[in-house]
RNA sequence: GAUUGCAUAGCGAAGUUGGUUAUCGCGUCGGCCUGUCAAGCCGAAGAUCACGGGUUCGAGCCCCGUUGCGAUCGCCA
């Protein structure tokens, strides 16, 4: 039996200015090594850190030549102040001016696929994806996931700070949300289950225990799109809860929600921010336009007669974007009352205006990235509008249970994380936020 | 399922009306360089022009087929 003492060794923070002056010794990836006759500069991968470490030949145990980019490396040295205009370094204000390097390991291969020590990676779509393990060590790569994962941590943060409790669904399922067509199927000990390509049922049935919860996990489409916004396996981020004020309290939630995220993203990741080029925008009204409305405006601007459409066409979502942009002063568009036969079954009519639904997408830049909207809460309403839609309920009974339990009137949305992040980031492909993106020629890696 | 485009060295691209040895940048390898930050300078190697067939005196280039990939539509987040 050993009993060990507790220590912090494994905290990966580092307090950069307290250290200037003082011996340091750390263990990182080489980013980049650039040789020079009096020495060179090794730039190391630590996590959370890119660092410059500056090789004097004179006072260095190895050849700098002998240092691989992508190797693994053990530094010893001094931290001294610095001023570095590289943006993918950071911190930018020291350096390492390094005595000894234990190389602890190399690449196998004698040249690496991709060049990942440029200012740009420079590689098709094809060949990034081909090469991931590797191509996502690119600074310009490494700040995608890095926003990525602050907005799935705050998303998760300021729901729980507000009374939503964080559930985990099951994700092999007996039925999918939409009645069967279009999930991946599996064979599960010998019965027909499918892969849930949304936590619909569950979240619904989660509300009638905790009131408000959400969920962040993937879900799984088959269809078979083939577009630079489309991805089979994706992370939904989801609420569901109760409403005081019909489904504006959705509205009300992920405007807030997403004022939230944005404003952390600002805070946590400058760095990344300002590697990519990007802009966050601020988030201070919200604005709301009906389904039809929308068609109007679009035929008003272009001339583009979509109105008698059930649905809005991806010009047209663009076309509004822009419209917002330019007359309204926001990137964020609510579009709300869908019509009801373009919605799931589960969708509640709104009595005031015929054949339209409590429910919105969300447009960011032009793009849908939410769908939301108030459900049935009645049991018997269920049953007719099922009927309506030519459902048989058998399929269902598992979910409908709970209605037969009592239910408050109630709402949720779902929001695409790689839609959100692509969308941030500028990325022409939504694959592009997805770190081992799953599409329909795509398997591996 | 539909429309459309692309495939040239490890990576990214150029290649004219079909015409001799297929060009450039990065990377790799060798040499040089006192602070780079997409480091710089000099040199070298590296290509079955996706695969199969056809037209032609001659095909990277034109035609047909196959395979792979991109973009768009339907559908959705």
């Amino acid at each position: 039996m050993n009993e060990i003492a507790i220590n912090d060794s494994v905290s990966s923070f580092i307090e950069w200015d307290s250290l200037l002056e003082k011996e340091v010794t750390f263990t990182g990836m080489v980013q980049n090594c650039r040789v020079s006759s009096w020495g060179g500069f090794l730039i190391l991968r630590l996590p959370n850190y890119i660092v410059q470490c500056v090789m004097d030949r004179n006072s260095l145990n190895i050849k700098p030549e002998d240092i691989p980019v992508e190797g693994c490396v053990k530094v010893t040295g001094t931290v001294k102040a610095s001023s570095i205009k590289d943006k993918a370094i950071h911190p930018n204000n020291c350096e390492i001016h390094v005595k000894n390097i234990e190389v602890l390991s190399s690449p196998s291969l004698e040249q690496l696929p991709v060049d990942t020590t440029k200012k740009e990676l420079n590689v098709n779509i094809h060949t990034n994806f081909d090469k991931r393990p590797l191509t996502l060590r690119h600074p310009k790569e490494q700040a995608i996931f890095r926003i990525s994962s602050v907005i799935f941590n705050e998303f998760g943060n300021f729901l729980t700070d507000n009374g939503f409790t964080r559930i985990c669904s099951p994700k092999i399922v007996k039925t999918g949300a939409e009645g069967g067509a279009n999930i991946f199927k599996l064979d599960y000990f010998g019965r027909e289950a499918y892969l849930g390509q949304s936590p619909q049922f569950y979240k619904q049935m989660m509300v009638g225990v905790f009131g408000r919860v959400f969920e962040e996990a993937p879900v799984f489409r088959a269809e078979k799109h083939d577009t630079s916004r489309h991805l089979n396996e994706y992370i939904s981020l989801d609420i569901e809860m109760m409403l005081e004020n019909g489904f504006m309290d959705l509205i009300q939630i992920e405007t807030r929600l997403l004022k939230h995220i944005f404003e952390k993203l600002k805070e946590k990741c400058s760095n990344e921010i300002a590697l990519l080029g990007i802009e966050i925008p601020t988030v201070d009204k919200i604005v709301t336009v009906e389904f039809d409305e929308v068609h109007e405006i679009v035929f008003k601007e272009t001339g583009k007669d979509y109105r008698g459409e059930k649905d809005l066409a991806p010009e047209e979502e663009t076309l509004i974007g822009e419209y917002a942009k330019k007359n309204w002063n926001t990137e964020l568009v609510f579009v709300t009352h869908y019509p009801t036969v373009k919605r799931p079954f589960y969708t509640m009519d709104d009595s005031t205006k015929e054949g339209r639904t409590l429910s919105y997408d969300l447009l960011f830049r032009g793009m849908e990235i939410t769908t939301g909207g108030q459900r049935l809460n009645v049991y018997e309403d269920y049953l007719e509008k099922m009927k309506a839609f030519g459902l048989t309920t058998e399929l269902f009974e598992g979910y409908l249970q709970v209605f037969q339990y009592g239910m408050p009137p109630h709402g949720g949305f779902g929001l695409g994380l790689e839609r959100l992040t692509s969308l941030l980031c500028g990325l022409s492909n939504v694959k592009e936020a997805s770190l081992f993106p799953r599409d329909i020629n795509r398997l591996e890696p």
